[in-house]
DNA sequence: ATGAAAGCGCTAACAT
DNA sequence: ATGTTAGCGCTTTCAT
């Protein structure tokens, strides 16, 4: 591969003029000009970047930490921030953690040796404060957290109201005319999990329904974990009428619990789930859901980030946190349509 | 960030010697290695990635270039792409290109500025003999070739036997007893969607049964795409009784469209899909389809393309190029069971 | 076994 | 306007 020396020399110029005109810093006659370009024409002369990033102390990369890319909540979300991204030349690294905290340890330290300018995290649960995600910010790389918020930690974020979004969505169930209802929810050690939680209980006290414990479910934002969870729950004789699926991977596990009990959705069991699924319409019943802008939230997400490294370059005062909140729509579709039994019910 | 260098003064040592400690090269006294390694640990040392990729000529970067993150088929074979990678210490670029040629050619042009070590590429269309391939191998850097391969190029190349797959599938339809079987396929410029129609044209003359143009509809491996050909295909008034569709994502517009216009499947139209859906079975009804080890894919073409650049350092003859084919399954579910209409036919 | 120094390809400050 | 050169942080060869 052509450097720009030998560009330097086809051309009969120095290297600082061939800086020059990629750059076009300084002004550089026509002439010369039109030498170098036809050099880089002819030597298919590709700048390299490698070498730029060392000089500059920037590699223009965002480090993308997500726990999962098959969820198809964070593929939106990845596309959002690519897109973001490479409107302002920067390039995206990516990686699964799969929610588990000793990856995502590795991952942020990979990413530091790596100098990527800036991260974008969605965290993974710990139990110690997350001191490691200070650390990164105490060694100066800018981070965004999207989707969960660590408490008591000073970053930047993008996140919506998980509290808020279920309650509206428990509420909707409420409104259906049912009392008996329960819930699964992700890893609690999970701030989004903790907050969508707090939202159904806020529902419930708001519809003067008591709090069962008997009808709280922890799974783990899982497929599986949420097969399990309703394999349980639908085994219990003294099961609720409606569920609260806290999100869209559980609530396709939870699909499957039902469709293998045979039990009917929502005649025997109404559903409503935290996050569209993309083909949530297409399912047997079409389920209603709280849906997030995933990647409004990825696209957001990024330009926060380089917004930050923009000020950070020009030395400008770091102003404070920013908590970006999306709004949510809630969408109501069959899986929560008024059921036979409680029709019955009511009338009785 | 502390470099070498202030690691070196700290342990009162040369920067060479810190260096061999790291890289373990030479052997270093016990002594000396000891105070090295506490000087890092007290400095909190993370070695510059960017300026050993310099110096090495090397930055353990690969690219992987697909067409949409947001297809199940592309996170599986991301995760096992990543998966591959991480293994080897390398890390992973990924770029979308909804299949666009021009979005294809300038990721490729960025990678080639940061020298990645090598790509793994989903090849997006081009009506012109995918010169640009041929060109970034001519600059040595190696191309693995995923799910599609463009035709007369020596690359390697990680595939399945599209042909033989799309076969199969037909052929089970024409053992369920149709004779007017659809198709709906990628964009044929596409090499896997002119295979996938290859192989529906020898199952149907396998089976003596003529091929009608009328009942190929092609469309864009896109779910607007699915949607719209179902559309004018079941407004068709003498339309097909079943369909093949040639990959998951138009699959999903497919069914929507048959929702919308409630044609019932099997029953009126049944269905056998090219892809495995993550949640095929959880659709009503269960999909028929041939899986594609997608996961697998990433993962062998990301060995593949870490194993040439292991045997280009070591400056090894090239062997020749490798074309691995993985094993597809067809999965039979309920989109694909004999209909009524069809056992009054065959009973009359 | 250890240190000194060249050089990877680029940018930017400085000299002309 | 153009050329010269130091230096980014590292690895590695060559002395010692």
């Amino acid at each position: 591969m052509a450097t720009i020396k030998e560009v330097a020399r086809r051309a009969r110029v120095s290297v600082g003029t061939v800086s020059n005109v990629m750059r076009s810093s300084t002004t550089v006659s026509p002439k010369l000009r039109e030498r170098v370009l036809s050099a880089i024409r002819d030597l298919s002369y590709h700048p390299d970047h490698v070498a730029r990033s060392l000089k500059l102390r920037q590699t223009m990369m965002l480090g993308l930490i997500i726990s999962d890319i098959t969820n198809p909540f964070f593929s939106q979300l990845v596309r959002g921030a690519e897109d973001a991204a490479l409107e302002h030349n920067y390039l995206l690294l990516t990686f699964n953690t799969d929610d588990k905290p000793e990856r995502e340890k590795h991952v942020l330290s990979v990413l530091r040796s790596r100098r990527v300018d800036g991260i974008l995290l969605v965290v993974a649960p710990d139990e110690h404060g997350y001191l490691h995600i200070t650390q990164i910010l105490e060694w100066g790389i800018p981070i965004v957290c999207l989707d969960r918020v660590p408490p008591r930690i000073k970053v930047d974020s993008v996140t919506v109201d998980n509290v808020k979004a279920s309650q509206d969505c428990v509420r909707h169930l409420i409104e259906k005319g049912h009392r008996r209802i329960g819930i699964i929810t992700g890893s609690l050690s999970l701030p989004n999990a903790r907050q969508r939680l707090r939202g159904y209980e806020k529902a419930l006290i708001e519809g003067h329904i008591g709090v069962d414990r008997g009808l709280v479910w922890q799974a783990n934002f899982r497929a599986e974990g949420g097969y399990q969870a309703a394999k349980e729950l639908l085994a219990n004789p003294n099961r609720p009428s409606a569920l609260f699926v806290s999100n869209a991977m559980m609530a396709l596990g939870v699909l499957k619990a039902v469709e293998e009990l045979g039990v009917r959705c929502p005649e025997e069991l109404a559903l409503a789930v935290f996050d569209d699924i993309p083909l949530g319409e297409l399912l047997r019943p079409p389920l209603t859901c709280v849906a997030q802008p995933a990647y409004l939230m990825g696209y957001r997400g990024a330009e926060l980030l380089i917004q930050r490294l923009a000020a950070k370059t020009a030395k400008k005062e770091a102003s404070k946190c920013l908590a970006v909140r999306l709004p949510t729509e809630l969408k109501i579709r069959e899986s929560s349509a008024c059921s036979q039994v409680l029709k019955g019910r009511s009338a009785g």
